[in-house]
DNA sequence: AGCACGCCGACT
DNA sequence: GTCGGCGTGCTC
């Protein structure tokens, strides 16, 4: 049986009658009651048979988890090096794995009976028929009832017609032949490379119909919450209202209701963030993975798991087509692509004939500036305004200004707990000083705390300076901060958005946030501040990572009307991804990258693997990872992987923890992997003392 | 990771 | 005297 510990082994129960894998059942482990999930059945156990408890209930309120999710989580267990427990129960809705669910007095025979109990009665479940446009109430309601009786037979009240939608441009109706083609051949992987606007959701809501239409589901991944409700809404109109969304921030009871629906096949298509990917499906039959190239497809935390690599896994391994789509796919998949593992469809220009917007880099070296703008990017705002028209200034800093300092001595706002700046932000009418790593604050000092100095001042800029200054600069206009601060309550991003939307803004100043998925119909104007920053970071991505959020600010201008513009401030216009960019060139920068990528064996020419370690000093974290290094070189399987020098992280403290890693590297994954299985499991022994916590993590996507 | 036990400092 | 600090050891 598998349990949620981070021990590497599974744990024998005993009961008195066979129970199928993929059953949760509740045990006591240690002195506390938790939630295991049955893994084989084994005639005698692999302990002293008096230490073996008995199972506590075996909870059979779902039938056994499919084998095909049971071998999704094995593989990711297996990939990530971590114990299966780690992945079998914390991919399942919260309410799944919680002992107390089971036992209370309220839980009615478990969560499962409680939401079945009251199916569909939930408030937001109501509000949705309510708003139901393409399936009336009555038909969506009969589906469901219907498919509740029978899961596994296809239930189209309506049978979607897969020629409804906007009539398509010839390019469209190209990449939609070969992605039909991948249909009907039943398997493999294509990466539909299109440029923002070039219509790649249309074609997945066409993919989708057809699948639909056979009877089977479809799984469309999206990186973010703040696309789903958008995406959300396109797919009810087209695909009725036979969809599930999962993702974080949803309700525990409206998660686990939506987990349901796709798990007991009364869902016919499933959009959500990652963690959807470990939904059980029984009649999947595509997968689409939206931005493919976004960053949070990779989970941070707890299993480090890449959303996008197991589903083409999981596509692979059911026999399912996979679909990737990107403006500027990672160079990862672009390869794949290139060696034609991949199937590549292009959509080289947008779905509306709008040209591409013009875009301008503005040389900063040799400019006046004015709070960070360049004349050419005040004149052209100016310009905008003035016809009308809405503006976006991007810049990837939230808060006032990420450091205040002293004129007159060193004194800078540093966190006491971390080695970083402690950012000033304008919070209600007063600064303040936060941390952006530890999240601890202060009150922003009267004076030097160092000198006396009075006269300290915020350099640099953010969000909210920027806003400042453009309302005071632009006296007429309405600027419209969005960024994580200005979004942090809930339901405040989609009232931001909308406003934006709506055309109650005639200046945005927004994050990253604001560059993904949005479609504002009048922006015509995008400026861009202070992009090099991200051009010269340490990580070997940061120049992929910068282009893909350079062509994908870029591409919200202009996206409805023509004569659209961006400016690009920069001090290095000569640098190949600002040049690439002008283009809208992403071959030739995925190409001049992968070229350098191959002189210096990096990814994906070859395979990482970083091993982390936590501790009060760092020498500590430093000598655990040299041991390890050390005794990693002994082992045989060290052939061929390159060990490199434990380092220190950038940000070598946060939190008063001092972290470090030590990478690995090989040209196959194979050798990697091999020796990475032989050299964990004596690695606790190793950092017994001095390190809190260490780690590995497998194909890291920061450095 | 929890959650126990265990052995030393400042409190009613 | 005991409340509680977090070191270390175990969990089928």
């Amino acid at each position: 049986m598998a349990l949620d510990v981070p021990l590497p082994s599974l744990f024998d129960y005993s009961h008195d009658r066979p129970v199928a894998p993929g059953v949760r059942v509740r045990v006591i482990f240690g002195r506390r009651a938790m939630v295991g999930m049955v893994w084989a059945v084994r005639e005698a156990p692999g302990v002293a048979a008096d230490r073996v408890r008995p199972i506590e209930a075996v909870l059979d309120d779902l039938p056994p988890m499919p084998a095909d999710w049971l071998r999704l989580a094995e593989f990711a267990a297996h990939y990530y090096h971590r114990p299966l427990g780690e992945v079998l129960l914390p991919v399942l809705p919260p309410s799944l794995r919680r002992p107390a669910a089971y036992t209370g007095a309220r839980s009615a025979g478990g969560p499962v009976c409680r939401a079945d109990r009251r199916p569909g009665a939930s408030r937001a479940a109501r509000k949705r028929k309510g708003a139901a446009q393409a399936v009336p109430a009555d038909a969506a309601d009969a589906a469901e009832t219907a498919a509740g009786a029978d899961a596994a037979a296809p239930q189209v009240a309506d049978p979607v017609r897969d020629d409804a939608g906007p009539a398509l441009t010839e390019a469209q109706t190209r990449a939609l032949a070969g992605l039909r083609e991948l249909l009907a051949a039943g398997a493999g992987v294509a990466l539909l490379h299109g440029v923002t606007g070039s219509g790649k959701t249309e074609l997945y809501l066409r993919l989708a119909q057809q699948v639909i239409a056979a009877g089977r589901q479809a799984l469309l991944l999206v990186p973010e919450i703040n696309l789903t409700p958008q995406l959300e809404q396109s797919v009810r109109a087209r695909l009725g209202d036979r969809l599930a969304v999962i993702h974080s921030r949803l309700s525990e009871g409206d998660r686990l209701r939506a987990w349901l629906r796709a798990s007991r096949g009364q869902a016919d298509i499933l959009l959500g963030t990652r963690l959807a990917l470990f939904t059980p499906l029984p009649r999947l039959g595509l997968i689409v993975v939206d931005e493919e190239h976004d960053a949070s497809y990779k989970q941070q935390d707890g299993l480090r798991y890449s959303a996008r690599d197991l589903a083409v896994w999981r596509g692979h391994d059911l026999g399912v087509p996979v679909v990737l789509g990107s403006a500027t796919p990672s160079l990862e998949t672009w390869r794949h692509a290139q060696e034609g593992d991949y199937r590549l469809l292009s959509l080289p220009e947008r779905a509306q004939a709008q040209p591409l917007p013009e875009i301008r880099l503005v040389d900063t070296r040799r400019a006046r500036l004015e709070q960070g703008f360049t004349p050419q990017l005040l004149d052209a705002l100016e310009d905008r305004l003035a016809r009308g028209g809405q503006s976006l200034v991007f810049i990837n800093r939230r808060g006032y200004a990420p450091v205040l300092r002293c004129p007159s001595c060193a004194w800078v706002s540093q966190c006491r707990r971390c080695t970083a700046h402690m950012v000033l932000h304008r919070l209600g009418g007063r600064h303040v000083l936060q941390c952006h790593h530890c999240g601890d604050a202060m009150p922003v000092p009267r004076a030097c705390p160092d000198c006396g100095d009075p006269d300290i001042q915020p350099m640099g800029r953010g969000t909210q300076r920027v806003e400042e200054f453009l309302a005071q600069r632009f006296p007429g206009a309405r600027v419209l901060r969005i960024d994580a601060d200005a979004t942090r309550l809930k339901g405040s991003a989609e009232a931001l958005f909308a406003r934006a939307h709506a055309g109650e803004a005639d200046i945005l100043v927004g994050t990253q946030m604001v560059s993904k998925g949005h479609d504002f119909a009048r922006l015509g104007l995008v400026g861009v501040l202070n992009a090099d920053a991200m051009l010269f970071s340490q990580d070997f991505r940061a120049p992929e990572r910068l282009f893909a959020q350079l062509m994908q600010v870029a591409g919200r201008a202009g996206r409805r009307e023509g004569g659209a513009q961006v400016i690009v401030q920069t001090d290095y216009p000569e640098q190949t991804v600002y040049q690439a960019l002008l283009r809208h060139d992403y071959a030739r920068f995925a190409a001049h990258a992968l070229e350098e990528r191959r002189d210096l064996g990096l990814p994906p020419f070859s395979s990482q693997a970083l091993l982390t370690a936590q501790a009060v000093r760092v020498r500590d974290a430093l000598d655990f990872l040299a041991a390890a290094r050390a005794r990693a070189r002994l082992l045989p399987e060290a052939a061929g992987v390159r060990i490199h020098d434990p380092v220190p992280l950038r940000i070598v403290r946060v939190a008063r923890v001092e972290r470090a890693q030590l990478l690995f590297e090989s040209d196959g994954r194979g050798a990697l992997h091999r020796l990475l299985r032989a050299l964990l499991p004596g690695l606790d022994e190793l950092a017994r003392g001095a390190v809190q916590h260490w780690g590995i993590e497998i194909d890291p996507q920061e450095i």
